[in-house]
DNA sequence: TCCTCATCTGCGTGGATCTTCAGATAACGT
DNA sequence: ACGTTATCTGAAGATCCACGCAGATGAGGA
């Protein structure tokens, strides 16, 4: 493990130093920054934002139609959406032979939405 | 590149397939997925993560300062900036010797939020 | 101008992650 | 019960990226 920092330079014995033990102390600690980020990373790839996309607009696909929509192997697609479903960003509903994903809740509609808004590719609605 | 995928599987001429034919083509593309992924990617850090939460609640923070909120390095902490600043999530702010950060726009904020209430860490305002 | 402090940058290494292949499992129709 | 189709799983190889060090740059004060 790395050792505790000096906290030296530029931090003194201010009020400002104060107010900045008040802020370390409402930083997410490792355990839920880690879930924070495990979440954003898990949006953070290609092949995974073309799927979630995918679904956005469709609302529901089984994994044959989101290999022919993204043009992705049906195994990789499978093995995608096992990451997925482990970390509660799609739900899923067999029937018969089929599998039909779907985003799992508002907040992840929220998060795409969000995310394209701000890099500017927005849909006209 | 990848030869175009045989899109046997599932899929066959009935109305559904062209139900797919139009998704594929609302999916964004590599250019659009790759900058979408690339932000999403941005935030999937554990360490970027803590210091946006940081800049979340303090609102603006200069190197050294982050450096003490997050106990990570200076030179860390700026190398840290320096890519979330490329991609347009900070904003920065230069005051003599100093360097001010903060988040770049109310979209980068939502996703912060959105995350947070999503992983059920929601915070009491 | 010289010195100090805050911040920035380049590089090498280690670890984590994505991709693909090949086979296993599950469900349906006959 | 058998064969076919859709989906899932495990492992190996290649790739990418973060981390930390060590030195460079820029700004301010004497």
């Amino acid at each position: 493990m790395s050792q505790v920092l000096p906290l030296d330079g530029c931090v003194g014995a201010d009020p400002e130093s104060q107010r900045i033990a008040l802020v370390r102390d409402r930083v997410p600690d490792d355990g839920e920054a880690g879930a924070l980020a495990a979440l954003f990373r898990l949006l953070g790839d290609v092949r995974r934002t073309k799927i979630l996309y995918a679904l956005l607009e469709a609302g529901e696909l089984c994994v044959c139609d989101i290999s022919a929509a993204v043009q992705v192997p049906e195994a990789s697609v499978s093995q995608t959406m096992r990451l997925l479903r482990a970390s509660a960003v799609v739900d899923n509903r067999r029937e018969g032979r089929r599998v039909y994903y779907r985003l799992a809740d508002a907040h992840v509609r929220m998060l795409l939405d969000v995310c394209r808004a701000h890099t500017g590719h927005e849909v006209s609605r």
